[in-house]
RNA sequence: GGGCGAUUAGCUCAGGUGGUUAGAGCGCAUCCCUGAUAAGGAUGAGGUCCGAGGUUCGAGUCCUCGAUCGCCCA
C-alpha cells in the first residue's frame, strides 16, 4: 500500500497569495460558521465587540485591536467554548455630524436648521455612517478577524434605540436623571458646544488683559480684596470671591488704603514697592466677609458677594483671590452650585453682552473688556491693568475665541454610584493591571455626574416630553403610543420625526425636549441593546452578560470602558466585563502619533499586500506588551515576524521533502520507549510549551505565550532538526527513522495548533500541507480542531534539564574552539568537562554522543574538582550569606578571596563545612554558602561559564590531522557539486589530485570521501563537466554519473 | 495645573517576591559550519539600566525629587 503523500511545500511562504487562498478556503468551507456550529453546546464565552463608526476608512490601529479580539475567541473556541461574535456599528455622535457639516460647508447650527433642515441633515448622517462599511468589512476579512458581519447590532436601529430608552427610563424612575447647569466650551458664532478634542486643537498664544481689581469690604470701604482676572468681560457677572483656605493672606497698607493679597504673591503684585503688612490671616478666616459688588445688574435675591474658601485657588499667578462668575467657568459654576449662588448671564448665547449690562451692551464679549476696564479705572476700582500672554482656546472652525458658559444639561447622577462603581471594578481583570487602580480607578474615584444630553441633531433622542414645566419619560415605543393614543408604525425614532410626536396630557401639550443623548450612552448600552433587551431575546442577554472579554485601546478608558461599566453598575450592580485588554496606541517608527496631518499614517494594505496579515498580527501580539504604544513600520513588522514564519516554514518544508522521498505518509505513532533521548526531549518541550501557552492564554498574556512559541520553533529547527539530519538522510526506513519522523511530525502539528489563534493563516496553511491530506479522520481546517491536551507522559522535566546542560557544554566547547581558532571540522582528541554536580555528570553521560558529534571530539572526560589543570575561583552565595552576615559581608568576601581555592572547593564538593579566618575572626561556611567557579585550564583551549568549564585537548596528531583534511576534501567536493548545479541525490564520477598531506589523506580516507559525496570511480572515458584548481589543496574534477 | 504610563546595547524589546557575571532578536563586524544552504552557529561593541538623593550588607528592581516623551483630564 502506498502511503498518502504530502503536497510539496513551496520554497517561500509567499504570504500574500497564500493568505488569499486561505481566505477563499475559509469562505468556501464556511469554516467560521462551522466552528460556531460545532461548539454550540459548549459553555458560553462571551465577547463584546466595541463598535466603530464606518464613516472613515479603517486604519492600522484597528487591526491592532482586532488581532487581540480575534485571538482569544479563537483560543476559547478551540477549547470547546461557544463564542458568538456579533459585529456592531456606532452610528451616532458629534464626529458624524461634523463630517456632514464639512460637506455642506455650513458650521452654524441655526443655519443648518434654517437652510438644510434637520430631516435632510440627519438623512445625510444616516447615509454617511455606512459609507466605508465595505472597506471595514474587507479589512476585517483580510486580516482574518472572525466576527459575524452579517447580523451586526447598529445603534441607529429603532430596536436599539428602544433599549436605550428603556435603560434611560430605569434611571429616570429611580431619580438619577437630573437637569442642571454645565460649563461648556462654546463657539457662539456657530452656536456649537465643542468637544474636548476640538478645544484641544484650537489653543493659541494670545495677549489678553490682566487686571487687578479692588473689591471693597462692605464693612470698611478703605479695605479691598485685590482680585485678578484675564477675562474682565466676566466681571459684571461676579457673584463671589474665592480664597484658598490654607494660604496665608496679608492685609497691607499702601498710600492710605488697605489691600488683601495672598502672601506668596506679594512680590508679584507689589514688585519692589514699599508696603507695610498690617495683618496676616489664613484664607479660611476670610470666609463670609462681604464686599461691595462692582456692578448691580443681577437682581436675584439669592445670597451673593461674599468670600468663599476653595481649594482650586492657586498661588501661581494673580493675587490668590479669584473672582467668581458662576455663569461661565467650570470652577466658578461648581462653586456657585455648592453655595447656591445666582447664575447670572451678562453675555447671551450669541456671545453678545446683554442689554441690561449697560457698560458693554451689545458688544461681542471679548470687545467688552475695554469699556469695562475703562469704567473701573474711572471709578478708582482698577489697581492695575496690563497685558498677559497665555494659551487660550479658539474655535477651530471659526477662529473666534471660545466662550466658557454654563448651559442647562441633563445629567446621570453617577456620583451616587461611586462606591458600587469602585466595588465592581475590583471584579475586573485588567490587562495591563496598572489601569485598574491607575487610570480607570482614579477616574472612578474622581467621578463626576455624567452629562448625557447634547444639543444636536443626530443621536438617540432623549425620551423625555415636557409641557414646559413637567417632564414625562418614555421607556418604550409602546408607552409613547399609549400616551399618543395611536400606533406609530414606520416611525423613525430620530429627529425630526420623533419631534413631531406630541401628546396632550391633563389638558396640556407635551413636546419632546430638544436634546439627543451622548453617543457613549449608546455604546455603553450594547450588552442589552444588541439583543433588544428586555423587549426580546432575554436569553441572549442573560447568557452573555457580563462579557468574559473585551478589548480596545487605552483611549476608551473614559469612553466605552466607562460607559459599559457605569450602565451595568447602575442597572444590575455588576461589572459589564470580566477581563479587559487595554491596548496602547499605534505610533509611527519614530514614536510619533499617526495622523493625517503628519502624513505618517500606515495603510493596513501596505502590510497585507507585502508581508501579510499574520506578520502584522504576530508583530502586534508579541512585539511589545499589550499596553505599550506600538511603533509600526514595514521594516519593524518584517523584523518582528519573519523569523517565526520563515523558520517554521523551512522546518515544515524539510519534513515534507524527506517524508515524501521516503514515501512515509503520515508517521505512525512510535512509543516513547522506542525513541531517542533527543526525540523525547523534543516532544517533552512541546508538552511543556502546550502547558505554558494554555496557561498564559487563560491568563490573557499572549505576548509571553507567543514568545514561548517562537523559542520552541527555533529550538525545533536549530537543535532538533539539525542534530537529526543524518537520521532522515539514510536510505531505507528503519525504526530510528520512524521515530524521528513521528517526533518531528508531532512537534510541527502541535505547534501549528498552538499558533492557530495567533497566526490563523500560517496555521491553516501548515495544517493543509501536513495534516488534512494524510489524515482521513482530521477535520478539514485547523480552526475546527480541538486545542491540544498536554501529554503528561511526555513531559520529563529532568530530561529537559539534562539537555540544557548538554547544550551548555556544546556552547562552551564551540567557544573554546573559536578562542583557539580551531575549526570544528578538525577532530580533536578529547574534551574535558568540569561538571558542577551529579546532575551535570548524568546529563552529559546521557547525551555523550551528541556532545562528541557537536564538538567533533573523540572522547569526553568528566572531571571533578580534583583535576589539577583547572584553577578555581570562590564566590559567596549572597542570598544565603547576606541575611546572615549583613554588613560583615565584606569581611567574608575578603576571607573567601584570600582562601586557598582548591582546598575550599574540594571540601565543598565533599559536603564539608569550611572554616575561614580573617582579622582574628573565624567564620564557618556550609557547602551551600560557597559557589565554586572553574577559572582557567592550563595547556588547554577552554571556556567557562556559570561554574561549568570545557577544556579541549588541542594536540593534533597525524591521524587527527589527516581525518580533518579528509573532511576538508569532502566539503570541497560538496561545494563543487553545488557549483556544478547537481541535485543532492545525483551520483557523480570524481577525480581528485592532491599533494603532500592532502595526498596522504586522500589515500587513507578515499572510501569515506567517495561515500560521503556519492561518487564512483571514474573510468578512462570520464569527461569532467566541472573542475576546480588545487587552491584548497586538492584539485577536483567531476561529472554526473548516469543512474 | 493634576493623573497615568514609558525611559535597559545602534534598533525593537525581556528582565516574579532586591542577590553574585543585566539578557534575546534584528542590524553591523569577525570567525565557523554546510546533504534545510539567498539557511544555520559562535564571538564582539566593553550597555552612565534617564538623572540626583535615600533605604539596604547589596538597587535595573523599593522610596523621594527631578528630566524627557506619550496619553488622559483640567
Amino acid at each position: 500500500m502506498t502511503a498518502l503523500r504530502f503536497p510539496p511545500i513551496p520554497d517561500k511562504p509567499d504570504n500574500v497569495a497564500r493568505e488569499q487562498a486561505v481566505l477563499t478556503f475559509w469562505r468556501d468551507q464556511r469554516v467560521f460558521e462551522r466552528s460556531l456550529e460545532q461548539t454550540k453546546s459548549g459553555a458560553r464565552y462571551s465577547f463584546y465587540e466595541g463598535p466603530p463608526t464606518a464613516n472613515g476608512k479603517p486604519g492600522v490601529h484597528h487591526v491592532l485591536a482586532r488581532a487581540f479580539k480575534d485571538l482569544y475567541p479563537r483560543f476559547h473556541t478551540m477549547r470547546g467554548r461557544y463564542v458568538p461574535r456579533k459585529a456592531g456599528w456606532d452610528t451616532h455622535g458629534l464626529p458624524v455630524e461634523h463630517e456632514i457639516e464639512k460637506e455642506l460647508g455650513i458650521l452654524d447650527k441655526s443655519r443648518i436648521e434654517a437652510e438644510v433642515g434637520i430631516a435632510e441633515f440627519t438623512r445625510r448622517c444616516r447615509e454617511s455612517v455606512f459609507r466605508y462599511v465595505a472597506d471595514w468589512n474587507r479589512m476585517t476579512e483580510r486580516m482574518g478577524y472572525w466576527v459575524d458581519l452579517s447580523d451586526p447590532y447598529v445603534s441607529l436601529n429603532n430596536d436599539y434605540i428602544e433599549t436605550v430608552w428603556w435603560i434611560f427610563k430605569q434611571l429616570w424612575d429611580r431619580g438619577f436623571i437630573v437637569q442642571d447647569y454645565k460649563s461648556v466650551p462654546y463657539d457662539p458664532r456657530i452656536g456649537a458646544t465643542l468637544s474636548d478634542h476640538e478645544v484641544a486643537q484650537g489653543y493659541r498664544m494670545v495677549d489678553d488683559p490682566s487686571v487687578y481689581v479692588r473689591f471693597r469690604r462692605s464693612d470698611n470701604s478703605n479695605t479691598s480684596f485685590l482680585a485678578w482676572t484675564t477675562t474682565p468681560w466676566t466681571l459684571p457677572a461676579n457673584m463671589a470671591l474665592a480664597v484658598h483656605p490654607d494660604v496665608t493672606y496679608c492685609v497691607v497698607e499702601r498710600s492710605g488704603e488697605r489691600l488683601i493679597v495672598a502672601e506668596p504673591l506679594m512680590g508679584k503684585v507689589f514688585h519692589s514697592e514699599d508696603v507695610r503688612i498690617v495683618e496676616q490671616v489664613a484664607g479660611a478666616a476670610l470666609a463670609g466677609i462681604r464686599y461691595e459688588p462692582l456692578y448691580s445688574y443681577c437682581t436675584s435675591a439669592q445670597d451673593k458677594h461674599y468670600v468663599i474658601p476653595a481649594t482650586f485657588v492657586t498661588t501661581e499667578d494673580g493675587t490668590g483671590i479669584v473672582h467668581i462668575a458662576p455663569a461661565y467657568g467650570p470652577d466658578d459654576l461648581a462653586l456657585g452650585k455648592a453655595h447656591d449662588l445666582p447664575i447670572y448671564y451678562s453675555v447671551d448665547y450669541t456671545g453678545h453682552v446683554v442689554e441690561e449690562v449697560a457698560v458693554g451692551a451689545g458688544l461681542f464679549f471679548k470687545d467688552a473688556d475695554k469699556p469695562i476696564i475703562a469704567d473701573l479705572q474711572r471709578r478708582g476700582l482698577m489697581f492695575r491693568s496690563e497685558m498677559y500672554r497665555h494659551n487660550y482656546p479658539f474655535g477651530w472652525r471659526t477662529g473666534d475665541p471660545l466662550l466658557y458658559i454654563a448651559k442647562t444639561a441633563w445629567f446621570i447622577r453617577t456620583t451616587a454610584f461611586k462606591d458600587r462603581l469602585l466595588a465592581n471594578n475590583e471584579q475586573i481583570n485588567w490587562v495591563p493591571e496598572t489601569i485598574k487602580h491607575g487610570r480607570f480607578g482614579n477616574w472612578l474615584e474622581n467621578n463626576v455626574d455624567w452629562a448625557i444630553s447634547r444639543e444636536r441633531f443626530w443621536g438617540t433622542p432623549m425620551p423625555v416630553w415636557t409641557d414646559g414645566v413637567n417632564h414625562v419619560c418614555m421607556g418604550s415605543l409602546a408607552e409613547l403610543e399609549e400616551r399618543c393614543g395611536r400606533d406609530l408604525p414606520q416611525l423613525d425614532l430620530h429627529r425630526p420625526a420623533i419631534d413631531d410626536v406630541t401628546f396632550v396630557h391633563e389638558g396640556r401639550e407635551y413636546r419632546r425636549v430638544p436634546e439627543v443623548l451622548d453617543a457613549w450612552f449608546d455604546s455603553g448600552s450594547m450588552p442589552y441593546a444588541q439583543f433588544h433587551y428586555p423587549f426580546a431575546h432575554g436569553d441572549g442577554f442573560r447568557q452573555s452578560f457580563p462579557a468574559d472579554f473585551i478589548c480596545e485601546a487605552v483611549d476608551q478608558t473614559r469612553g466605552w470602558f466607562y460607559s459599559l461599566h457605569a450602565i451595568a453598575t447602575m442597572l444590575f450592580d455588576s461589572p459589564a466585563y470580566k477581563n479587559v485588554i487595554c491596548l496602547g496606541l499605534v505610533v509611527d517608527a519614530a514614536g510619533e502619533k499617526m495622523s493625517k496631518s503628519r502624513g505618517n499614517v500606515l495603510d493596513p494594505y501596505s502590510v497585507f499586500d507585502t508581508l501579510g496579515a499574520d506578520a502584522l498580527r504576530w508583530y502586534f501580539i508579541t512585539g511589545s506588551p499589550p499596553g505599550d504604544s506600538k511603533r509600526v513600520s514595514l521594516e519593524l513588522i518584517e523584523d518582528g515576524s519573519h523569523r517565526l514564519i520563515r523558520t517554521l516554514w523551512n522546518t515544515a518544508k524539510f519534513f515534507s521533502l524527506y517524508a515524501n522521498a521516503d514515501g512515509i505518509g503520515r508517521p505512525e505513532p512510535v512509543d516513547l520507549s522506542q525513541r531517542t533521548d533527543l526525540d523525547r526531549w523534543a516532544v517533552g518541550e512541546l508538552a511543556q510549551l502546550t502547558a505554558d501557552v494554555t496557561a498564559l492564554l487563560e491568563n490573557y498574556d499572549a505576548q509571553t505565550a507567543g514568545r514561548a512559541i517562537e523559542r520552541f520553533v527555533d529550538d525545533l529547527s536549530n537543535w532538533y532538526v539539525r542534530l537529526s539530519r543524518d537520521r532522515f538522510w539514510g536510505s531505507g526506513v528503519g525504526p530510528d527513522k520512524r521515530a524521528a519522523y513521528a517526533t518531528l511530525y508531532e512537534c510541527l502539528t502541535g505547534v501549528t495548533l498552538l499558533l492557530a489563534p495567533f497566526t490563523p493563516f500560517l496555521a491553516e496553511s501548515l495544517y493543509q500541507y501536513l495534516v488534512a491530506p494524510v489524515d482521513s479522520c482530521a477535520g478539514n481546517s485547523v480552526h475546527l480542531c480541538a486545542w491540544p491536551q498536554v501529554q503528561a507522559a511526555t513531559l520529563d522535566e529532568s530530561l529537559l534539564q539534562a539537555m540544557n546542560v548538554a547544550r551548555q557544554a556544546v556552547d562552551l566547547g564551540r567557544q573554546a574552539r573559536a578562542g583557539a581558532k580551531i575549526k570544528t571540522r578538525q577532530p580533536l582528541r578529547a574534551a574535558h568537562i568540569r561538571v558542577r554536580s551529579e546532575a551535570d555528570r548524568a546529563a552529559l553521560l546521557r547525551f555523550r554522543s551528541l556532545v562528541l558529534d557537536e564538538l567533533n571530539v573523540k572522547d569526553m572526560a568528566l572531571v571533578g574538582l580534583e583535576a589539577q589543570f583547572i584553577e578555581y575561583g570562590l564566590r559567596p552565595n549572597l542570598p544565603r550569606l547576606g541575611p546572615r552576615f549583613g554588613k560583615h559581608l565584606g569581611t567574608v568576601r575578603e576571607a573567601l578571596a584570600s582562601a586557598d581555592a582548591r582546598s575550599v572547593a574540594t571540601a565543598v564538593a565533599a559536603g564539608k563545612a569550611v572554616e575561614l579566618k580573617l582579622d582574628g575572626e573565624t567564620f564557618v561556611l556550609e557547602p551551600d554558602d560557597v559557589l565554586v567557579d572553574s577559572k582557567s585550564a592550563h595547556g588547554f583551549a577552554f571556556a567557562e561559564n556559570d561554574g561549568m568549564l570545557v577544556a579541549l585537548d588541542t594536540g593534533v596528531d597525524r591521524d587527527l590531522l589527516l581525518e580533518g583534511l579528509a573532511r576538508e576534501i569532502v566539503r570541497a567536493v560538496q561545494d563543487a557539486r553545488k557549483q556544478a548545479g547537481l541535485d543532492v541525490t545525483d551520483r557523480i564520477f570524481l577525480r581528485m589530485r592532491a599533494h603532500g598531506d592532502y595526498e596522504e589523506a586522500l589515500g587513507v580516507w578515499r572510501d569515506y570521501i567517495m561515500t560521503e559525496t556519492l561518487a564512483r570511480v571514474a573510468g578512462q572515458d570520464f569527461r569532467p563537466s566541472f573542475e576546480t584548481a588545487s587552491s584548497d589543496g586538492v584539485a577536483i574534477a567531476l561529472a554526473k554519473a548516469d543512474a
